[in-house]
DNA sequence: GTCGTTGCAAAGCGTTTGCAGCCTA
DNA sequence: TAGGCTGCAAACGCTTTGCAACGAC
C-alpha cells in the first residue's frame, strides 16, 4: 500500500514521536515542515493509518482527545507529564493482573498510564 | 454544601452504580425516575461535584466520553466489558510500578484499565 | 420580590464528511 | 482526460453557556 505524500509526513513525525501525539500534535509538528496540510487531511492520514494496522488509537484519562502512535512498539505503556503534557511511551509491564479480576470476569487486555513529572519537568 | 434537587437525584445514580457512569449513562438512568431532568441540568450536576470535590472524572481508553463516580471510593481501577460496555469497580491495585519509570521522572499517579468480559457476556 | 435552579436553544470544540479544484500520469 | 489527493467549509456529536421562566423563601 502505498502512501500519499501527506499520509508519508504524517507516518514520518508519529515514527518520530517517543510517544502517542494527538491530531493537533502531529500538525503542529507539520508546521515546522516545508508544507503544513489541513486538520482534515491529517486526520485522514490518521484513520487511514488506523485501517490499515499501521496506527493504534490512544486515550488517555483526562485527556478527551485521541492520540496516535505507530502499531510496531509492541506491548508497552504510556506516561503522561501532569506539567508539561508530554506523553511518551514506557517499556515494561506490571503483569499480575488477573488477581485483580472478579469472579466470572475474563480478563483480555488491559492499559496503564502513569503520571507524574516528565525529565525536563522534574 | 446544599444539594439541589438536581443534584441530588444525580448523586443518587451514581452512588448506586458499581462504577463511573457517562452523563448519557446517568441520563438514561434518570429516565426510570419521576422526573427527568434536561441533558445541561445532568452536566451542571456532574461538573458542581467535580467542583466540590464529590465526584472525580474518569477517562477511559477507546471512550472519548467522560465518565464520573463518587470521589470516596478509594484506590481502584476500572474493569471495562468489551461486549456491553458496562464499567465496574475492581479494588487492588499492581503495585510495583516505580521499576517501569524511566530515570529522571518523578511518578504521583496511575490509572489502570482492564478490558474483557463481565460476568454477564463471558 | 429576590435569588437560585432549571430547560431550551445556541455556541464551542474536536472530528468527520461533501465537494470542488489541483496535480500527476 | 481520468483518477486520486487535498483544502475549505459545512456537518456532526458531546459538552458548555446564555437567557428567560419557574419555584422557594
Amino acid at each position: 500500500m502505498a502512501l500519499t505524500p501527506a499520509q508519508q509526513t504524517v507516518f514520518d513525525v508519529l515514527s518520530d514521536a517517543e510517544g502517542p501525539l494527538s491530531a493537533a500534535e502531529v500538525l503542529a509538528e507539520l508546521k515546522n515542515h516545508a508544507k503544513t496540510p489541513g486538520i482534515a487531511t491529517v486526520y485522514r492520514a490518521l484513520n487511514a493509518g488506523l485501517d490499515s494496522g499501521t496506527y493504534v488509537a490512544v486515550t488517555l484519562p483526562g485527556d478527551d482527545t485521541t492520540r496516535y502512535e505507530p502499531a510496531d512498539r509492541g506491548h508497552h505503556h504510556h506516561f503522561a507529564c501532569t506539567q508539561c503534557e508530554r506523553v511518551i511511551d514506557v517499556a515494561g509491564c506490571p503483569g499480575r493482573l488477573s488477581p485483580l479480576v472478579p469472579d466470572g470476569f475474563t480478563l483480555t487486555g488491559h492499559d496503564l498510564t502513569l503520571f507524574g513529572l516528565c525529565d525536563v519537568c522534574a
